[in-house]
DNA sequence: AAAAAAATCACTAAAAAAGGGGAGGGCGTA
DNA sequence: TACGCCCTCCCCTTTTTTAGTGATTTTTTT
């Protein structure tokens, strides 16, 4: 029984270049693509594929908000995520919404047929590099809390802690302790790693 | 006569893709393809390609800096930078490189066809969007020299004044005043600021 | 070869951040 | 109710950054 592929990415050279790879599989049915979420949406009702291999930035919606939305409607399609990106919170994003796996859009054509296949029989498959990065650290994006979370916008934007205790009336000691802590939450050295891995993380 | 055609990218079904949309090109022949710096300008040597569709983001080095030196050696050479991200400052950097044009990866076949051979005659090309990036703001990323980079990288790895001097063989004064230029040029407040522009604007 | 730009080092002084504590009040939940 | 978490404030010290101006050497460009 052949496994029914189908695919989602903005760039249609992605696209056109898995086609390409795969079209000699025997075990392989290309019933589809999509270059947006909602067209993704729209097809999956005719085309029922049992793996979709889903490209995590999308110009329409985020592509885990979209993965969450096909495990709803369609509980049985197994959903490979597909990134240039090798980044935690990407990754753990994905799966928590209901992706079986997740490949590196550098991924050599025996991974990704490696891929399909192990994701299609219901089992979940990790790429080398997704591995490495989930254990790094147990996690990338802390929890903060309110009051961090308006502190680190004020301190991305260039005010002093003086400036933000004005702002928000509170003692410029008050706001030395949230930047402390956010700063230790993040495991930065300095505020500038404190807005990079913010960043990097989704804060900013 | 055809367009020699080589191409530079780490993703493995990126090039797939450009060579099945290519391959029945009568204009075009494709002479090879790397997935990293390195080994881009070893071939060069020997496939001496018209025309170098150029990733921006390589593993082992900035595409900018690939741009560069493969000019210097190869001047006859025309690069054409390819990226996701429509991103002015990265889009800027490889025009000043000496790229012949810039064209993003959601690109039709079409555009793609156009792109080469616009720069095969030693035009220009930019895609629609990123013209409209180009216009956007007049200046999004100023110019910063190598070493002004150098310590923009270690800054936002978290090292001190005094731990980049040590790591680049200068003394702390020094370092102090590339950090000083660094924030004037990115019209930053402090260095949380630069970091912050620094990253949306490609360099990081 | 001249001009421009980059990289280097210098001094001073003020401002801000970082690191280390401790502490009380409020608020929701186990 | 008691516990934990958040927000708030406080003290101290050291380190680091920021601001202002200036200058020399090297490299690159014109």
């Amino acid at each position: 029984m052949k496994t029914k592929l189908f695919i989602v990415d903005d760039h249609y050279m992605v696209i056109e270049g898995i086609r390409s790879l795969l079209q000699n599989e025997t075990g392989i049915e290309w019933v589809g693509h999509a270059t947006d979420a909602d067209s993704c949406l729209r097809l999956l009702r005719i085309d029922e594929p049992d793996v979709i291999l889903m490209d995590v930035s999308l110009p329409d919606r985020n592509g885990t908000e979209l993965c969450k939305e096909v495990k709803q409607k369609f509980p049985g399609v197994q959903v490979l995520g597909l990134s240039t990106f090798n980044q935690q919170a990407i990754i753990r994003n994905m799966l928590d919404n209901g992706a079986s796996g997740y490949v590196l859009k550098n991924a050599t054509k025996e991974e990704l047929l490696r891929a399909i296949t192990t994701v299609a029989m219901g089992k979940t498959y990790l790429s080398f590099e997704a591995v490495l990065s989930l254990r790094e650290q147990p996690r990338d994006a802390p929890v903060i809390t309110r009051r961090e979370k308006e502190v680190l916008q004020l301190i991305a934007e260039g005010l002093t802690n003086g400036e933000i205790a004005e702002k928000l009336f509170v003692s410029i000691l008050t706001v030395n302790t949230h930047r402390k802590s956010l700063i230790a939450k993040f495991d930065a050295a300095n505020t500038a790693v404190l807005i990079g891995k913010a960043m990097k993380a989704g804060f900013l």
